[in-house]
RNA sequence: GCCGUCUUAGCUCAGUGGUAGAGCACUCGCUUCACACGCGAUAGGCCACAAGUUCAAAUCUUGUAGACGGCACCA
């Protein structure tokens, strides 16, 4: 007899089998034995080095590894590629802060090779934090292909895609109005600038004075400190209070310079003065206005965001804030400040480090967006691709970013990352290649310096889903490419769809003419206790090894699965506790049977039972291939959620509750067909549960008897023994039975009922009384076949079954669609109180009939709606009818 | 400003054109030989509000209110 812990520990099970699965190769598709095995592939969001795991992971990570051992226990080849991302400007930081606190040192004190080197290992030393985590949650990931961005492999592709792209015109080098972060002295793309509400802004009424007279002109401004670089002030054309003046110049305060009054569509006359101050080098708009006024473009700050020369010797080196107020104090001694209001302003930030982004003139490089984009666009349009799981909202959501999308800025001024391939002679020429030889040689032999900027990271990512499969633009297809591409399905949150997803679809197809994926499963976003997204200012975090810890790995994961897909959802420990207990269910249900098993081991052929078997075992077998096929018809539309739902009540409700309870005794007596067939029971639903809980059940399924590699899916043969090869139960529709289903819910209904009379008569369970039922010929069969089971979980010594009810008025009774029942409870019964049951039961059963009556008497329902809808409430009509005349009589012969 | 999502039991959430569901909490029982991380039995909802479509609306449409998200703009 084999003896389980009376409680489930999950630590004990998570220590016992992630590396032999690992070091036995079951990750890695070639354990597939089948030649002609379909593929299923998916590659990982590839997590940042410096970051560790949290819940958006654990989410997105339990969702890839459900579909991952679902598939591949479908007899897949099966691939779920594992990899980090090098994170540019999250390393650079970390590598920054290192030098400083150990050595009070600067980058540019250490010079870039010595830099990069650093980053490098700082990379090999903390950066496999979360592929550690990642074996604690169990991902089946495939270790021996994974991939970081830096590779050798991947950085060819990244400098194969940028020579290419600028060879054809779709990157530029080009003078624009960018983000720029001063204190990660980095230009940003337009998705890493994220945007801050100040309450506290302030809009400031500046005077200027027209030049050759004694009148000024307001101009409104939040950034007074830019007035320093202006270039003009424009007006609206149709304005008519500045027509006199458009032509005039202003002596611009606080400098020797005069600019010119403009007329400009840009302005509208209705917003603050009418009168907008032009400074082209320092937003997007007045770039814009410059260039149709010829304007010059002046920078006043420095790459720190303090002021430079150019805002004259008694700002420069000034931080722009303090030079905000100088000049506003300024303007005030000389009069010239109108008014400052009380103005609510958004504030572009940076993304990472919340610092103010100052929009500069500054030229960088860039991927021209038009064509690129009509490859994402076409591909949706043509094939709908790619299949948002939800739709609704992400696929519109998609598509509208795609239609507005501007140039993206990909160089940034970082060290750590792939160094922009282009170099430059002394006259400034540019030449883009492979390698430095291959630009000398494109150059003349001219001395040439290579770009000193390196890629946005996710220039990078956006190759992953081909270059992980070993393209590096010279091989261009490789075998994992023509076995894995496109990938199945790509599992990710809605925050990087713009950043990652779109742009791994365009440059996928660009390059390899594929689809990067078919389908993509956007998950929500797991938010704080608070209801606000988790985040470290906040302190609102939930550390999923935490949870690992309290509740186990599988509780976790499986609690995560139950999510709705795409639903965001507030974090409660309480959910995760359902499903440690359910785990610990899970295990005890398992204990009784191993404890009852001598004679058994599990054996499909027990479970093929003709209609003469015992109504349990045809009940619980056709349960058991409903679950599976809806199991798999959830798994299929992405809906975890209902899979989790539908395994959690096959498993407590049906197995547990019932089934168990029901063939108790025949399993404590050590029936050998009873203990075969229960095992057999639980293995199968094992295995429907180890992609969601992989630990508890590889450790249960190991310890059941008969489990062997004999039960691999056919693809697996030679493979250790292991339930994550076995095949994935399909449900089989012909083992539906529907009459084993009506007539086992006959007898539970009966059992519920009585139970409730115990209950509600308030008669303890250890007293045992003799129940009457009164039925049709056919139910009467069915519970006299039943008889045992109906004794022993009504907790009754004696069934009497007839088709009349004969009992004396000491008497509880109730009603079910099958049959009248009545317990005898001479002595026991409180006459008030079963008569009060009685009239309870009877107004439910009357409030529903007179719905019922009301619609059927409503000839407009009758002719229109569905004759079977029709015929379905006249039967229960009937049966209400039935139901409460019974019951109604039962009063009168109480009093 | 534009686009979109959400509002269901005390809490956290499923669900759906045709009798409102789960888990937890609550109430009442239970040392029933797998499990108290358990067993049994109750109670608890005009499915935010209003109008419309329909034989039928919590579900579809429109509007209102509140919560939230994305994008754009912000002199």
């Amino acid at each position: 007899m084999i003896e389980l812990e009376k409680a489930y520990d999950p630590k004990e099970a998570e220590k016992n089998h992630y590396e032999r699965w690992e070091s036995s190769g079951f990750f890695a598709p070639e354990i597939n034995e089948d030649p002609h095995a379909k593929p299923f592939s998916i590659v990982i969001p590839p997590p940042n080095v410096t970051g560790s795991l949290h819940m958006g992971h654990a989410l997105q990570h339990t969702i890839m590894d459900v579909l991952t051992r679902w598939k591949r226990m479908q007899g897949y080849r099966t691939l779920w590629l594992p990899g980090t991302d090098h994170a540019g400007i999250s390393v650079q930081r970390k590598v920054v802060e290192q030098l400083r606190r150990d050595e009070n040192k600067k980058p540019l004190d250490i010079g870039r090779e010595e830099f990069i080197r650093r980053a490098w290992a700082w990379k090999e030393q903390y950066g496999n934090t979360i592929t550690e985590q990642m074996r604690r949650e169990g991902a089946s990931v495939d270790w021996s292909r994974h991939r970081f961005t830096m590779d050798e492999s991947l950085s060819t592709a990244v400098r194969s895609v940028f020579v290419r792209l600028y060879d054809e015109g779709w990157i530029y080098r080009g003078l624009r109005i960018v983000n720029w972060c001063p204190k990660d002295k980095t230009v940003l793309s337009d998705l890493e600038v994220k945007e801050e509400t100040r309450k506290d802004g302030k809009l400031y009424y500046l005077r200027y004075p027209v030049a050759g007279s004694d009148s000024t002109i307001t101009v409104a401004t939040t950034r007074p400190e830019t007035m320093l670089g202006d270039m003009a002030v424009a007006v609206s054309p149709s304005d008519k209070r500045y027509k006199e003046l458009v032509g005039k110049t202003i002596d611009l305060p606080l400098t020797s310079r005069q600019i010119p009054i403009v007329a400009d569509e840009y302005v509208d006359a209705e917003f603050g003065t009418g009168a907008v101050k032009i400074t082209p080098a320092h937003d997007p708009n007045d770039y814009l206005v410059g260039q149709r006024h010829n304007l010059e473009q002046q920078l006043v700050m420095n790459d720190d965001a303090t002021m430079n020369s150019a805002a004259g010797a008694e700002f420069g080196g000034m931080d722009r804030f303090a030079a905000r107020e100088k000049v506003v104090a300024m303007f005030d001694e000389l009069g010239l400040l109108e008014k400052i209001e009380d103005h609510e302003i958004t504030l572009p930030v940076c993304e990472r480090c919340k610092t103010i982004v100052e929009p500069i003139l500054s030229e960088q490089w860039f991927v021209k967006m038009d064509q690129m984009r009509d490859l994402a666009l076409d591909l949706m349009r043509e094939e709908g691709a790619p299949r948002f799981s939800p739709q609704i909202p992400n696929e519109k959501v998609y598509t509208t970013w795609l239609e507005n999308l501007k140039d993206w800025t990909i160089s940034r001024q970082l060290w750590w990352g792939h160094q922009i391939p282009a170099w430059y002679d002394d006259d400034g020429n540019v030449f883009v290649a492979m390698t430095e030889s291959e630009a000398r040689e494109k150059a003349g032999g001219k001395d040439i310096r290579q770009d000193q900027d390196v890629l946005d990271t996710w220039f990078s990512s956006g190759l992953w889903a081909f270059s992980t499969f070993g393209w590096d633009g010279e091989a261009t297809s490789t075998p994992d490419i023509e076995t894995f591409l496109p990938t199945d399905v790509l599992v990710t949150g809605r925050d990087i769809i713009f950043l990652w997803v779109s742009r791994m679809i365009m440059l996928t197809r660009k390059f390899t003419g594929k689809k990067a994926f078919n389908d993509v499963v956007v998950t929500g976003t797991v938010l704080g206790k608070d209801g606000k997204p988790m985040s470290k200012s906040r302190n609102n975090g939930v550390d999923p090894i935490e949870m690992f810890d309290k509740f186990g790995v599988d509780a976790t994961r499986i609690y995560l699965a139950s999510i709705a897909t795409g639903a965001d959802i507030k974090w409660n420990d309480i959910g995760v506790e359902t499903y440690r207990n359910f785990a610990n269910k899970i295990w005890n249900a398992t204990r009784f049977c191993l404890m009852n098993c001598e004679n058994a081991a599990v054996d499909r052929a027990s479970l093929l039972i003709g209609d003469d078997a015992a109504l349990a075992d045809r009940w619980i077998v056709s349960r058991l291939n409903k679950t599976a096929i809806d199991v798999s018809r959830a798994l299929e539309r992405y809906e975890f959620h209902t899979a989790v739902s539908l395994l959690y009540h096959f498993f407590w409700d049906d197995f547990c509750d019932w089934y168990i309870e029901l063939k108790k005794d025949e399993i404590t007596a050590g029936d050998a067909a009873a203990s075969t067939r229960i095992v057999t029971i639980i293995e199968i639903a094992l295995r429907m549960l180890h992609p969601f809980m992989p630990y508890l059940t590889e450790e249960l399924w190991q310890k059941l008897p008969g489990t062997g590699s004999t039960l691999h899916h056919a693809a697996y043969r030679s493979a250790g023994q292991t339930i994550m090869l076995t095949s994935f139960p399909p449900g089989d529709a012909a083992a539906i039975d529907e009459t084993a289903e009506s007539e086992m819910s006959a007898v539970i209904d009966l059992i519920k009922k009585v139970r409730n009379i115990r209950s509600e008569m308030n008669i303890s369970p250890s007293i045992k009384f003799t129940i009457h039922i009164a039925a049709t010929v056919d139910h009467q069969a069915v519970f006299n076949a039943n008889k045992a089971q109906i004794l022993k979980l009504a907790r009754a010594d004696k069934l009497i079954i007839a088709a009349d009810l004969d009992v004396p008025k000491a008497s509880a009774k109730a009603v079910t669609g099958e049959a009248s029942i009545a317990v005898p409870l001479e002595g026991l019964i409180d006459f008030e109180k079963e008569r009060e049951r009685l009239r309870i039961q009877i107004a439910k059963l009357t409030e529903e009939k007179s719905r019922i009556d009301g619609q059927l008497s409503n000839s407009n329902f009758v002719d229109r709606a569905p004759s079977e809808k029709v015929r379905e409430l006249r039967d229960r009509q009937v049966e209400l009818s039935s139901q409460i005349e019974t019951l109604t009589a039962n009063i009168a012969a109480l009093e």
